[in-house]
DNA sequence: AGTAAACTCCGGAAGC
DNA sequence: TGCTTCCGGAGTTTAC
């Protein structure tokens, strides 16, 4: 669920909060969570100051003072909840932190626990080797050269080591406004077609940011709010439903191993 | 009751 | 042969 703009959300969410901010404590109340294994997430994190709220793609980086960095990926249901330490306990609170002085406590919640966090090296340049660009900073040369291989566009853009932060909601819109086939292969998208996909690409994510993302069913930031750029899909969940543009009804196929929405009409599949 | 769901990793098959 | 792409399963809980 948590895409680019809801993890940009949570970042900015978090940010004001927490940054300057000293661990106090650290609780694993499942152990699953912590990739690299839970021994020692406390004891490393202790006593550090917490610097920056980063996000490359769908991944939080905590930087802390002296030369540690928590990763934090989300999955599909997870969230990062500022609660005061009284407030009750949601159920699959997994991990909490605590700070120094007034501060929220930090809890780290997921149903589905496909989320994780691990520790990890300092800010190291502007991307980690296992993620692409991030979708947002993404140049258009760069770009250019992800959609000059042979692949279905909805693959392409779907790929974190590729490209990182688009998800399937973003996907759909993305290759919808661009009047792209999502099984469109990368080599056979005109140059026209890749630049004006990675405007529009650029458009919607800044335009769901604004919007403090979707929520669909779970997602809230994590001061509670609810995201409304849910209310703006063209095509995403409205399977049946008229397209805005054109009025075709609104399909929804397998491809690339997701369920994926898109207009037959407005988006025709080219082949060069 | 069965199935699908917004994610990622991984192994192996298939394609070029 | 070797690299790229494709597919399905696992991990987990909830809701329709």
């Amino acid at each position: 669920m948590p895409e680019l703009p809801e993890v940009e959300t949570v970042a900015r969410t978090l940010r004001p909060v927490l940054e300057g901010a000293v661990v106090r404590s650290v609780s694993v109340l499942e152990k699953s969570l912590v990739r690299h294994g839970p021994k020692g997430l406390g004891v490393k994190l202790r006593g550090r100051k917490l610097t920056a709220v980063r996000r490359h793609g769908k991944r939080l980086t905590f930087d802390f003072d002296p030369g540690v960095a928590l990763h934090v990926h989300l999955g599909m249901t997870g969230s990062l909840m500022l609660e005061e330490a009284g407030d009750p306990r949601e159920k699959h609170t997994h991990l909490v932190f605590r700070f120094e002085g007034s501060i929220p406590e930090l809890r780290f919640v997921d149903p589905r626990r496909f989320g994780g966090v691990w520790l990890g090296e300092p800010s190291s340049g502007r991307f980690s080797a296992d993620l692409g660009p991030d979708a947002l900073e993404v140049g258009l040369r760069e770009f250019r050269t992800i959609f000059s291989r042979n692949r279905q566009a909805k693959a392409l853009l779907m790929d974190q080591g590729t490209l990182a932060g688009m998800g399937n909601i973003y996907c759909d819109e993305a290759l919808f406004r661009s009047g792209i086939h999502p099984l469109t292969r990368g080599n056979d998208i005109t140059e026209a077609q890749v630049a004006r996909l990675h405007r529009t690409m650029k458009k919607i994510l800044k335009g769901a940011i604004a919007a403090r993302g979707s929520t669909i069913r779970d997602y809230r930031a994590s001061d509670g709010s609810e995201g409304s750029f849910q209310f703006r899909h063209q095509v995403y969940g409205r399977e049946g439903e008229p397209c805005r543009r054109c009025g075709t009804a609104v399909m929804r196929v397998q491809i690339a191993s997701r369920s994926t929405h898109l207009c037959p009409s407005c988006q025709p599949i080219t082949k060069s």
